[in-house]
DNA sequence: CGCATCCGTGAACGGTGTTCACTCTGGCTG
DNA sequence: CAGCCAGAGTGAACACCGTTCACGGATGCG
């Protein structure tokens, strides 16, 4: 096993991937994901299109690797505004991530159209992409544990007993990350909030804010954000 | 102007545009839109490939009328759910609307993405798409209308003077064809359970509710919907 | 009849993702 | 040192795509 010159040829070969990335991410940034093309990246990058496939298995593989990259530079947008604002009340927390999301999808619509837009019809996600795809309902997780702490009084669950248990079952897959003194309720209540936040994002990204819909997309956005958290009832009153 | 003619033609064109659609559809639902091929459009149509293009300016054409009538197939399926419960209580009528969408989204991933997915880069929708794209939200405004008539008291509006005349500056295109009776906070109360439904839907359709979230998106849907309304204030306790 | 209008054809152009046989080259092994 | 071999890069090729265009038949009009 010769080291040495082992590893020079794996940094050069991960130099070469990364670069490739890069000039898909510009791509992809000016012409949307449709739109992007491997031998486009390859005149960019100067070589002929079949060198590409020395370092991709497919044009698959390198949307895999742009999903991951946005879903990770939104969960670092969102956790940077977080950030600052952290050791503010919760409902400031929450109002900052919903704008950091809205900002950077804003600013990103072919990423953003990458990960929460159509699926492409063929495509899978591999598993690489759950953790990434998580990190702001991570924070948003986070959110909830704290408002608790800070007084939050859990809202009250469904009437009937049935409904309760279905719920429980429902929710199970989320429940395993979380601590276990959140209510069922609460975890709904972040369910929808985090389903919420999505949803008006897409819908303005989408372009289905303007056709005569709303004058003030952000001026909306702002009252809606303030008014959803106090509705769910996941926020301190 | 030789009329009888002429009309035959007129007719003859008009069907084989209709059998065009059709086959368009079919592939539509198969592979979905971005592998929607013209070639293979012609190719089930026994005909030259050239050949459509005396019925289609171009593919983004065809692509449109997709569109269209996909946004009128889901009009059409909440409008009839809606009107088979049309008697009972707006509760059960909002849940019916909900339950539509959800269903013929479901049924309909690829025509769904069409319409509520990410937007073709380059595409811009024309003027024919807003009627039918407003079909679910004018059943919902009619809803709010008559969820007023059984006695539904409006929510309080935002607390400051000055929110309120933004808010009411910002609605301003929705309230156009809405009536005057309808407060504001009411309105945007209606949108974002317009929001809200279309964001849970796509959630779903899109895969976001799959990966360890939810293990009966179903049932949660069912929950959600009627928690949503409920807390929107959208409808009479 | 001549003529115009529409329909359909087949070839072509430039674009795409992907494969494959080939060459080159740097560094390891005998 | 000679030999070799894995990896990088090339260019041609294939099959597909949307779109254009010159052409050949119809068909119905004057």
């Amino acid at each position: 096993m010769p080291n040495r010159a082992r590893l020079a040829r794996e940094r050069a070969h991960a130099e070469v991937s990364a670069e490739i990335r890069r000039v898909a991410r510009d791509q992809l940034a000016e012409v949307g994901a449709p739109a992007l093309s491997l031998r486009a990246v390859a005149r960019e990058m100067g070589m002929a299109p079949s060198a590409l496939f020395r370092y991709l298995p497919n044009k698959d593989a390198l949307l895999t690797a742009l999903i991951i990259e946005s879903y990770d530079e939104l969960g670092e947008a969102a956790e940077q505004a977080e950030a600052a604002v952290h050791t503010e009340p919760v409902t400031a927390r929450w109002s900052a991530i919903c704008h950091a999301v809205r900002r950077w999808a804003l600013d990103h619509p072919h990423e953003y159209a990458l990960v929460y837009g159509s699926p492409v019809p063929g495509y899978v996600a591999p598993q690489d992409t759950v953790g990434p795809a998580t990190r702001v309902a991570r924070l948003l997780s986070a959110l909830l544990g704290d408002a608790l702490r800070e007084g939050l009084e859990p809202p009250t669950g469904p009437p009937t007993e049935e409904t309760a248990a279905r719920l429980h079952a429902t929710i199970a897959p989320v429940r395993a990350d979380l601590p276990d003194e959140v209510p069922d309720e609460l975890v709904v209540r972040g369910l929808m909030a985090w389903t919420y936040l999505f949803g008006a994002v897409s819908f303005e990204v989408f372009g289905h804010r303007t056709f005569g819909v709303l004058d003030d997309p952000a001026a909306f956005f702002d009252y809606e954000a303030g008014l959803v958290a106090r509705l769910l009832g996941i926020m301190p009153t």
